[in-house]
Formats: structure tokens, C-alpha cells, sequence
DNA sequence: TATGAATGAGCTTTCATTCAT
DNA sequence: GATGAATGAAAGCTCATTCAT
């Protein structure tokens, strides 16, 4: 719906990548514990309690929820999609690369309580952040995906997009029910993609 | 002078509106109708106008969210249910009985707003709802895929809880983005399974 | 097509009203003044009109509704608790102390409308204002019973919590009922205290 | 404020004593068990639920609360008022008698949760039970009273009424707080009320 | 006459967001 | 810039009371 390009821009400008203010710093710790104890949910005034600052500091830095998860995790993002070129070059197969990835991937997700629902993009008030993600994602998943493919011989079922949401939905919930195993699910969806002639 | 309860009482007393009795399927439709529109988290009183009831009634026929819910979709869930054993004689294979049935699946969730995220344990009070879907669909679900896997020999790599509630999640915001395939990754997921030797 | 949180946002954003910046002491007196006409338990609502604050704004300073009776009449109970050991030092008779005392807590109590009903430790959601009340005064008044007592030279034939919450019965609805004096009643109460071989 | 007289008539025309309808006794006894457990402010719900009837059949029945809790207690307030000149021909001094009398009363009110509040004329609509315990037990007790007062000599500090009250409101809370003894309260208000030349 | 479904006012509580200091 | 008090919309839930059946 929105113009990913220009979004991403907006999002970019505003945080200023590499350039962290000193006290900008505490806050995305407080945040990113909060975020790991609360979900990206929890109420601005718990992270602000932890952050040790006021409510309105928190709304001044990041003037939207998404603004503050995407600078919590940008370096894990950031992390995550430098991972993929690399991953490529070292892999025996690019199956093996994109598993890899993708287990990364996974592991981000499921450990970042409530992060996974931020791929969905009508979660509260979400559009920085699934811009981001998604802008930044997409196309590294879409060289593993696009180079998988190719060794098995075998067009895409489904776009890159499409992939990264669907493993971002699998994750959902998976901190906590022990019995779920997002993991070994996004492994089968992979293995689905990679098979010859899915319907 | 006068003391705040009896007060209260006499405004009350004031109040001579005429009650249009009114069935329990009206309150279905009228939630039905809201679920689609607003998913199953929508507010009370916003299902309550909609059936043009007091919000009492809706708390007097469904005590909890999930309740309500539950009445909802019961139909729905039982054909999804009853659908199992039928196809898997209908069908010319086990697998194509297990992917009719999963597509079945999928349009139900997918259809419903929001019904999807209900296969989480831990959504706003989902117990009921939880315990209704998982103890109606899992055991269907795992006869399907026990048939399927049987016919390609290979063992399950996970159980019928875990795809089940993998296919909730992959229907997860599949209404409101149309990017997003869900019907193609839940196939794609269930080649997965099919296929032997998945790591 | 939009969701119910987000809409929930966009409107709430809407909201464009001016805060004047109000201390304590404001919400103090206009929940005074409602404690005299509506009794202590008084809706919150009505509390915050009057003190032309938002309810939130309560329940930000007095996070329960004791915390709030208590601070409106903090100053009274601890004028109180003062006056036993100067009444005491200042009166003829150890017994005249004691009635000048329970006098003084009678007036306090008839006066605040429903502020009697506190004493009684199950009132909804009483607790802090229970235990502050006992706490305080149970002491001053044990003393000022202990030196009458000894004057008239009569063991205690009950103990001062006993004296303490009788005197507050007492004194329920004494406020509305022009026929019943709770000032004399408890001077009785104080007499038979005070008369040796009770039995 | 109301006219004792009338009000009272009122309250016996709606009750027709002596003749308590076969199915209206179970309503009585099923509010019997629930103002034992709830006290009398239970809600009607719990009481019609009690005696398997329709919250209606009891609206039929006991328009006002008040109403239905005069019903309840009828004969044990009969009872209370018809032990008074009783007491007064056994006893061997007319204090005996009053004591007796007024620990009879206590442990009816003690003994009921709640009712003792019921003695205010302000609770929650309770009229009729004011009017109706007032009437009938501010003679009995007043006759007492005063032949007590005259076997000691002493010019009545206080009416009836007012002791009937007090002892009303020392009795409230008592069920609940195990620190709380009434019964010793209560006598020692009848000591101070015998007690010559109180102030 | 009995029933109990329906009503809806009203209460508490939470929290995103604004803005005076 | 930073702060956090203030705001008030919203939502869940309870229950006295009415009245169609």
C-alpha cells in the first residue's frame, strides 16, 4: 500500500544510521530489554521506567512504536542480511546457505519475544518497521532463494516476499509453547520450496 | 444528602426501554459479521451494536471471549472436522486428501479475520477457543497426515499439533495483504513433510 | 480494511486539549469536598470533576481509593493523633482527657460523611486506610484509656482497637439521621468503660 | 423524615403476617442462606438462583430489598420483641432483663451478616427495613430501658432509639473481625447508660 | 402468575499521547 | 532538550430492574 522505497527513506533519515546518540544508546538497551521480557507491545512507560527517562523522551527519539523496535534490532537486522552474501560464499550448496540463513533468521525471531508479528503488516501501528524489515530482507533472501532454486533446477513457487512473511508468521508464538517448533517448520517449508513440481 | 447508590438506583429506575426478544443466532450473525470486519479481538460493544443488544446480553450468552467465538465458528470448525475422513476416501491419494483438507483449512482461517491468530495459546484470553480448535482438529489433522506420510514412507517429522498450528500461523494476516499467498505456502509446507529425508 | 487498534490510535490522537498543570492539594480538597456529599466511596468519576482533572489523573497520585482517603485526611487524623498526650497534659482528670479525645475523634468522624464505615477493616478496598487509621490512633487512644482507667483504678475490660472501632460504629450515618446522637452514645460507651465491675 | 406509622402500615399490608404463601417460604429460606454467606446486599440473582425461581418471582413478591429482608427476619425479630416484656417478668432486676435482652439482640444482628448495617436508614434502599425494625423493637427496648433506668434511679441520658442504633452499629463488622467483640461493646454502652450523672 | 432474557448505566482501570515546565 | 503529570478515550464487566412470553 505505502511506496516501500520512500517509507524506507523516511525511516532512514530519521535515525541517522551509525550515529547513535550517547544517550539515544540507553534507551535501545532499556527497550530491547523490555522488548525480550514484554513483547514490542509492552507500554511505552515500562520501557521509559527501565530507560530511566520520561515517556516524552521516548516519543521524541522515536516518534513511533516502529521507529524504536527498528532501531532496537536494526544491528541484528543489519547482522541478518550481511549474514546472506556470506553464507552463499561459504556454503557447500546453496541449500545449505539458504537453510543456514534461514535458521538465523528463525533465531532472531524466536528469541525476540512478539518480534515475529511486527512481518505482518497490520500489527499496531507496524509501517516503519515492516517497511524496514522488509525492505531490507526481501532481497537478501531473494539471492539465497533465487540461487537454491537455480541448483535444484527449479522456478519459484512463491517470491521472496512471501517466504520472509511466512517464516516470520511461523515464529509467531513459538517463545512460548514448548510444544511448537517454528524451527524444524520453517525447515520444512524450505524443503517444500526446494521440491521439484509442488503443486 | 442522598447517598450515591440510591441515587444510582432511582437514575436507573428512570430508565422504560422495550426489549425485542431476541435469539442466540442473531448475536452469532451479528459477531460473525464483526469478527470479519474487525477479527476476533473486537470490542464487546462494538459486537453488541451490531446485533442492536445490550452489551449484558453478549456477556450473558458468552461469559468469555471465547465462548462467543467459540459459537461462531463451531460450524464451520465441525464441517472442517468432518471433512477429514471423507476426503481421505474420496480422494485418489492420501496426500491429495491431506492438501484438499489443508486448503479447506486455510480458507476457513484465512476467511475469518483474525480467527487465525487463535491457534495461539496465548492470545487475550483464548483459552476455551484454543482448547476447542486444537481437541477437534489435531486428532483429524494427524489421521490425514499419518495416511499421507504412510504413502510415501516416510516418518513424520513433527506432529499434527505443530502443523496445524504452522498453517494457523501461516494464515496469519493473509486477509489484509494481498501480497502474501498463504494457500501456496501451506502447500509448499506440506511438500515439505511430504518429502523424505527433510534434515 | 483498517484495523481497530490503529483506528483507535488515529482518534485518540485527536484529542487536542489543554492540561493545566494542577498540584496535589487540588485533588486533596475537591475529593474532600465529594467525601462530604457522597461519602468516601464516591464514583472516582465524580472526584475528578470536580476537581476538573481526568480520572487518570486520581488514580496516577492515589493509585486506590484508600490512598486517596487517607491524604485527604492525613492532616485531621495526625491533629488527632496530637491532641491525645496534649489533652492529657492539659485536662483535670485523666478521665476528661479521654472524653475531650473521643469527643474530638466523634466530631471528625460525623463530620467526613462515611469516613466512620473505615474503620471496618472489609469496606471495599480499605486496607491502607484501615491499617493507617488503627496505626495511629489505636496508640493515642490506648494511652488516654490506660490513664483513665488507672485513675478510676478498673482494669481495661476491653482494649483500645475495641474502643477505637466501637467509637466508628457508633458513629455511622450519624451525619443523616438528625434523631441519632452518636456524641452522647459514645460518652455512655466511654462511661461504662470506666465503670468498675462491668460485667 | 418518613412517618413511622404509615410506613410501617404499608410495609404489613404488603406482607399479610401470618400468612406466608407456600412457595413465598421458600424464598424466604433460600434469602435466609444467602444473607447468611453474602450478607443482605447479595445480589438478587444469587438469591433467585438459590430458591430456583426468577429474579421476577422475587420482584413480584419483595418490590424493594427492604422488603424481602423484613420478610426473612420477621420471626426472629418477632421473637427478639416478644422476649422483651418476657425477660422482664423473669428476671430478677430489670438490668438483668435489659442486658438479657439487648445480648439476644446482638447475637441476631451478629449472627446475620450485615443486617446490623440495615439499622441506618441510608443504606442501599432500605426503608422498609428501617421503618420496620424501628417500629417494632424501639418500644420494646424502651420499656426496658426504663424500667431499668428507674430500678437505678437515673434519668434516661438517651431514647430508645438511639440505643437501639448504637447498639445496631456497634454490631456491624463484628462477623468479620475476630478482634472485634461486640457483645462486651454493647454491654458496656448499657453500663455507661445506668451509670448516674453521665455528662 | 412465573419466568429469565434483555437492558444499559455505571464502575474501575489502562495507556498512548500531549505539552507546560 | 528532557521531563513526567495530565489527559480522556476505551474497554471489560456487574447487576438492578423491566417486561414479553
Amino acid at each position: 500500500m505505502a511506496d516501500t522505497q520512500s517509507e524506507q527513506s523516511r525511516v532512514a533519515g530519521t535515525q541517522q544510521v551509525g550515529r547513535p546518540r550517547r544517550d539515544q544508546q540507553g534507551l535501545l538497551d532499556a527497550a530491547a530489554a523490555v522488548f525480550v521480557t514484554s513483547g514490542v507491545e509492552a507500554p511505552v512507560r515500562e520501557i521509559a521506567a527501565k530507560a530511566g527517562v520520561g515517556v516524552g523522551t521516548i516519543y521524541r527519539h522515536f516518534p513511533t512504536r516502529p521507529d524504536l523496535v527498528v532501531a532496537v534490532y536494526r544491528h541484528q537486522v543489519e547482522a541478518c542480511a550481511e549474514a546472506g552474501p556470506r553464507l552463499l560464499a561459504e556454503s557447500a550448496t546453496p541449500e545449505a546457505a539458504l537453510r543456514a540463513w534461514v535458521a538465523l533468521f528463525v533465531e532472531f525471531l524466536v528469541t525476540k519475544h512478539g518480534l515475529a508479528s511486527a512481518l505482518q503488516g497490520d500489527s499496531a501501528g507496524s509501517d516503519a518497521l515492516h517497511t524496514y524489515f522488509v525492505g531490507r530482507l526481501v532481497p537478501v533472501c531473494d539471492s539465497l532463494l533465487e540461487a537454491a532454486l537455480q541448483s535444484v533446477d527449479t522456478a519459484p513457487p512463491i517470491d521472496a516476499y512471501n517466504v520472509l512473511k511466512g517464516i516470520g508468521n511461523l515464529c509467531i508464538g513459538a517463545a512460548s509453547d514448548t510444544r511448537y517448533d517454528a524451527t524444524t517448520l520453517v525447515q520444512l517449508l524450505i524443503s517444500g520450496l526446494l521440491t521439484r513440481g509442488t503443486p
